[in-house]
DNA sequence: CTGAATCCTTGCGGATACTG
DNA sequence: CAGTATCCGCAAGGATTCAG
């Protein structure tokens, strides 16, 4: 026996996939390194990230803190303060998401040089792909 | 003067956006992976992706092969036969990837829990989210 | 077998407004 | 300040068809 396997190789069960729905988007990634190193208030991360809106940052920080990555912190001050920390099982995660951003930057080069072949083989005319001719 | 830096910290231009641009999809990590031992071919590749429409497999296949991760062998057989090997490029993000994945296998447990922990906190009563409706 | 092209549905995510 | 709720556009992506 010892294919008791239900599913193929990459199915619905390898913990890849789990961690994948959760960390395969960038928002996701992109906050918790905005928390890597101190407590960031909500509006202070919705600068921070740029680019992100409201609604999404406040999901990806529910998401984020659901899964044990960030701590919701709260301060009652007069007008409410909130931040999120990054926790330990977070920086193990962010750790190695730094590792990536190192590679990303360390093979830039390589990575532009290869798209640029590439697209000049296929011939692309214009620069990127406009879904609609 | 001297903040020509149009943007904030992580604007576009950081190369974590770039990054995060090319492999923040499950499809391609999970396709990078699935072809990082040995040269696969497609409709083998769909099969061990297990849950990819061959849309998606094409285009993440485009992509990958786009940012120089994998590279694309043709036999000119009887019926074409293609496979998608990895590269040595596509080898170092991947070595970063399984590290990725042994750290969610890792700590499977303790995120297991943490979901445990924020949704009895929150009280969600029903199925809290159903993946699919 | 390996794809490209079309259609069509889903839901992500942006903008806005409202509450505490 | 810190969110939640609503509306809605648009693009990702699933199913199907056609081509090499």
């Amino acid at each position: 026996m010892a294919r008791k396997l239900p599913q193929g190789p990459l199915s619905a069960s390898c913990p890849t996939r789990l961690l994948l729905d959760q960390i395969a988007n960038k928002w996701a990634v992109l906050v918790l390194m905005a928390v890597r190193d101190e407590p960031v208030r909500f509006n202070e991360l919705k600068r921070t990230v740029e680019g992100i809106s409201q609604k999404v940052l406040g999901q990806t920080l529910q998401q984020l803190e659901r899964n044990g990555l960030v701590e919701r912190q709260v301060w009652s001050l007069k007008p409410i303060a909130v931040a999120y920390a990054i926790t330990p099982h977070g920086r193990g995660l962010a750790e190695i998401v730094e590792q990536l951003r190192a590679w990303a930057v360390q093979t830039l080069g390589r990575t532009q040089s290869a798209q640029a072949r590439f697209d000049a083989r296929q011939a692309r005319p214009p620069s990127v792909r406009v879904h609609r001719a």
